[in-house]
DNA sequence: TCAATAGTTTAGAATAATTCTAAACCACTT
DNA sequence: AAGTGGTTTAGAATTATTCTAAACTATTGA
């Protein structure tokens, strides 16, 4: 048996970190293929590190957090701030929006088409746009 | 000379405090009087903080993060969070949204009206809107 | 294939913002 | 003036995150 055979469920991962610059060693193997199978959720740097532990991946939180901001600055996380108190990182980088549950401490993401924003101002001089965040945040009632 | 003569600068916040249910004690009407009379801007508790003892007031941080605290639930500032790791209030409460430049950290008021949301999904079955949030991430170009 | 090198990971310490604790304090009523 | 219950405080505790320096490993070139 061919020894790609056996790696090929990791050559995907290997590739988008080849293609980021980013060195495929083990522990970003296992978190970009947790992030990629997680589907769209938002999970915080601690969330990621018990997931990767049941996964049966021992890697140090020190870890987590580098591999985290590097995937955010390769655009293949967004980190989103909405509690002060912890970052949530959505695996879903599509262009779109979140409610956030301040009770439960929790996000939804909404549809880029659900949040028509039909003007917006101009930046200040000297400033380029980064992004345009639209937070509803809701309790239950 | 009338005693409340001399007491008059203090009369105004002692009745927004009282309003608040809030007792009027010497720290939170020194708290109250410096964030009013800052004009619109976004502080930290230690910004704040800062200011207090600028202005002679020796009050502990554990005070500070009280009294914001509960000015926010009083409605008499507003809790801004861009930034993991710091909380901003506003002085601000009226319907507005917010410039951060994400390299100075630092917030910048945009008009209610300078932002046009058409549209925003309902909320989830159970979940009231506490606010729309629209934060335009800058960051100096 | 091997060694050198440069990037990576790690545990644990360090930091920063914030909250907690329990004792001292003080505003308000009577 | 005294009692009561909310308030303030210093300092310890907590939480999320970053730093550090040593050990490790992917990659490159011989």
């Amino acid at each position: 048996m061919k020894r790609e055979m056996v790696e090929r469920p990791y050559k995907e991962v290997v590739d988008v970190l080849k293609r980021c610059g980013l060195r495929p060693t083990r522990q970003r193997m296992a978190l970009a293929k947790l992030l990629r199978d997680a589907g769209d959720c938002h999970l915080t740097a601690e969330e990621l590190h018990a997931r990767a532990a049941d996964a049966g991946h021992r890697i140090s939180l020190a870890t987590i957090y580098n591999a985290l901001h590097q995937f955010t600055e390769a655009g293949l996380v967004r980190e989103i701030v909405v509690d002060s108190g912890c970052s949530y990182f959505d695996t879903n980088v599509s262009d779109h929006h979140h409610f956030f549950f301040e009770d439960r401490r929790e996000l939804k993401d909404i549809d880029h088409g659900d949040v028509v924003i039909s003007a917006v101002p101009e930046p200040p001089e000297g400033a380029t746009v980064e992004r345009v965040d639209v937070v509803i945040r809701v309790r239950s009632s």
